[in-house]
Formats: structure tokens, sequence, C-alpha cells
DNA sequence: CGGACGTTTTGTTGCCGGCCGAAGTGTCCG
DNA sequence: CGGACACTTCGGCCGGCAACAAAACGTCCG
């Protein structure tokens, strides 16, 4: 444990707590994991580490500081240490700040990287929902067709509820706000986020309507999804083919 | 000049720029400086440097590593280096991950710093533009009289435009939105922001319905702001008088 | 011109923190 | 029970960086 004597200097009042947070993700390999976090899923500490390129020792010392500093959950399982974003709200504020990071920061390298960074553009999960071109999209096409209200923030309509429960969805607003505006980061436009973003894209999953490209956050969508969005909300062709 | 050598391991893309960018918050001075600068004005290089405590030498490396990293822009003017933030978007910013530090890493230490933390509660500027109870209340205000719709993000209504050249106010839209929602640090609601926001806030105090209460951010409410803000957008007295 | 002042550069010091390997603990499984 | 595996702790190495003082530079003003 650090000193945390918090006297040694006169020091206006908040920057400690700003400093302290930022330092959490002032590390090459710790803001690795929580990118790699992103994706909603929980990671173990090895997987994590072979990510990152360091050793499982440094990988621990690194998760027990974004666990102490609230960033991180941890939920051990026997000999396993999965750890997972500790919410929504923290994946938003990583996601904000990747959003900030100036372009150029990091010179595209490769080829390999410049089409995995198309692919995310297109459409990616961002921690338990869609972004991405497609996640833009979608919350377009239910705001036009009533199932989502901007008054005063955003809300999810009866005609939303309703046919939200004709595909089988039931959010469930358990400690959670229902619906979220989450800026994206490519379209620099909002999209559904909340537990009706969650529950949408679970369920995308789970009807196969998309499919992740490789280990990543990047997902396609598939020849089902191309005729359930489609049909459902009349997306265009061009959201629904994958980039290229 | 740093290294960038960017070879020296495997790591997966973004991660350094991230990394690079919390890494200029991750220390107590340049976050003091960055809290500091959040009142939208422009500090000289000793005025922050007296502000965080540290030398004038001290401080100089730190503006440098801010303006290069694009969170600062500076101006010079005789012997003088101003530096102030770099806009918006890095207000904002800032504001977020303020917003996240979780409450109790920087425990009350004194009955003033609690006193004044109530008052940037209350109302303060947010940049550019009014935070706070009462930034929240004005803009919710505003929604209530049509001012602003929020469909498909917010956006500033014809009877709003009317109503603020009644004020005497012209938005200028050069290379800025024009509304923009900011989430807000203790009322967890949006409030506006944008060209408007910013044009709101300066015709206040150039009215003189708002002053600001030392040199922090925090502002207090005049007998005229008073009397403006119940006759133009009917705000209720809770917000209209001083935090206690 | 000369002193005051704001800023910058340079050099030095000391500390913090990331990294690894090696050894230790606990868990799973044959 | 013993080996494989995931994770952790410990010690040591090393680089980076924040801090200061001192001196140089530039501007302003009397």
């Amino acid at each position: 444990m650090a000193t945390m004597s918090s006297f040694d200097r006169q020091v206006p009042e908040g920057a400690t707590g700003l400093a302290a947070l930022a330092g959490l993700l002032a590390d090459r390999t710790r803001a690795a994991f929580c990118l790699a976090l992103l994706d909603g899923r929980a990671w173990t500490a090895t997987e994590l580490a072979r990510h990152a390129g360091v050793a499982p020792s440094t990988a621990t010392g690194h998760l027990h500081q974004l666990v102490d500093g609230g960033l991180l959950v941890e939920e051990r399982q026997g000999r396993h240490r999965y750890v997972r974003l500790a919410g929504p709200d923290t994946a938003e504020l990583i996601e904000t700040l990747t959003a900030a990071v100036p372009v150029g920061a990091a010179p595209v390298r490769s080829l390999a990287v410049a089409s995995r960074r198309r692919a995310l553009a297109h459409a990616r999960t961002c921690y338990d929902h869609l972004a991405g071109t497609l996640g833009v999209a979608i919350t377009d096409a239910m705001t036009g067709y009533g199932y989502l209200a901007w008054e005063r923030g955003l809300s999810l309509t009866d005609r939303g509820t309703s046919w939200l429960a004709g595909l089988g969805i039931e959010a469930e607003c358990a400690r959670r706000v229902l619906v979220r505006s989450c800026l994206d980061w490519t379209e620099r436009r909002p999209h559904l986020g909340g537990a009706v973003g969650a529950a949408l894209c679970r369920h995308a999953f789970e009807a196969g309507w998309i499919g992740r490209i490789g280990t990543g956050r990047a997902v396609a969508v598939t020849a089902a999804g191309q005729r359930a969005f489609r049909e459902q909300l009349a997306l265009p062709d061009e959201v629904l083919t994958p980039a290229r």
C-alpha cells in the first residue's frame, strides 16, 4: 500500500484523485488490459498477460491495481482468476478516453492493422451493446420507427417495448438505466446503450444475427442477420455488408 | 524527444495512445493544472505553478507535455506564456474523468473544503458554459418551453433561437456544434453545452446575472439574476438561492 | 542602460514503478 | 499421490520522471 499521506504538498482538491484514476490507465500494459476487456467478457490473468506480452507475475500486479482502483472486478473460480470491467460506466469511460486519443498518435503500421480498424469502425461491441456504423444505424432506425424518444434524454417508448417483446426481448431494468446514449468512437454520434442496448445485442448474438470476428470486439452481420435487420428495421445495405 | 520506438514489445493497437493520453493526467501537478484551467480562462505559467505549489521551472516542463499532448494550447504575449485548455472537447474529457473519480478517494478534510464543494455542486462553469444544479435547471426549463428539442440528439428549436435573440444573444455557429449535451458532475444529468451554452453563460456574466465566487469555477446568482431567471425561465427558488 | 520580472534550460538527485525470473501456494486431474 | 497448471509473492534490476536550484534568456519599464 502506498503512503497516501496527502499532506506532502498544498494541492488543490480533486487533483490527487484525478491523477490516481488517470494513473491506472497511464501504462501500456494496463491500457491494453482495459481495451481488451472492452469486449465485456471476463478474461483470466494469463490470457491478459499473453495478450499484452508480459509475464504472468507482471499481470498479477497490474490487475491488483486495477481492481483496487475500482475499474475492474474479479471473480475467482478454482485456480482461475476471472476479471472484467466493473460496469458499463467504466466501459464508457474507457471508450470516451479512447475516442479522445489524437489520431496519428499511433500511426497505422500495417495492412492488417488497417483492416482490423475498418472492421471495428463498421460494427463492434462496446462493452455489452453494439457500436460502430451498425450500432448507430440501429439506433437511428429505432428512432425513426418511434421506438426511442429523445425528449429530455433518451427513453424507450411503449411501441418500442412491444417491438422488443415481439422479438422475445425483455429488458430487465434491475439496477440499471434502461436506455443510455453512448457517444461513438468513429461515428461521433450517439448510439443505444443501457439495459436495452445490452439485451438487443445479446439477442442478436443468440439469434445468430451477428458473430464475432476472431477473438476481438469486431462483429460481422450474418446472412440471417441481414434478413432480420432489413425486415425489422429496414437497415440499408451499406451497413449490412462487411466493410471492405 | 522520447524514443517513440514503438517496437519494444508486441502491444495491441491503441494501448500506447491511450496510455500516453492518460499519462498526461496521471500526475498530481498536471492534474491540478487541468482542473484549474477548467474555468476556461488563460493562466500564466507562474500562476499555475503557484496554484499547484511547485517551482516555475517544474511548471514549464509540465506545460510542455500538456501542450505537446494536445490538451492545452499556448499563446505568448511578451514575457508571458498564457495557456488554456485546447477546447470544449478537452474540457468535457476532464470533467468526465473527474466525475468518474470514486468518491471518498479524496476524503473531505475541512469545513472550508466541504463548503466550496457544495458551492461547486450548486452552480459552476464547466469550461465555458454553466453546470451544476443551476445549469441543469436552465436546461430543463428551456426544454419545457420548447427552446430545446431532444429528437435524435439535442438541437435548438426556432422558438429557442428567437428567445435567445430576444435576450440579445446570437450564437455563432462557426466551427462548433450549436448545442451539446454535457453530463453533469454531481447531478448525473445532461446540461446545455456547445456554442449556445457558451453564449448563454457569457451573457449571464455580462448582464450581471451571475458572478464568480472568488477565483474558482463556482458562481453565484445575483439579485438581478434571480429576477431574470425567474422571469425568463420560471426557475424555482431552490436553484436561485445560494447553497448553504 | 540597468534592474526587475517571467520564463526557460541545464544538471542533479532521488524515488517510484514496471519488468522479469525463481520459488511458493493452491487447484485440478490422471 | 504426483504432475501439470494458474496464480501469487519476493527480490533485484533498470529506466523514467518529477522535483529543485542555479544560471541563462528575453521582455518590460523606469
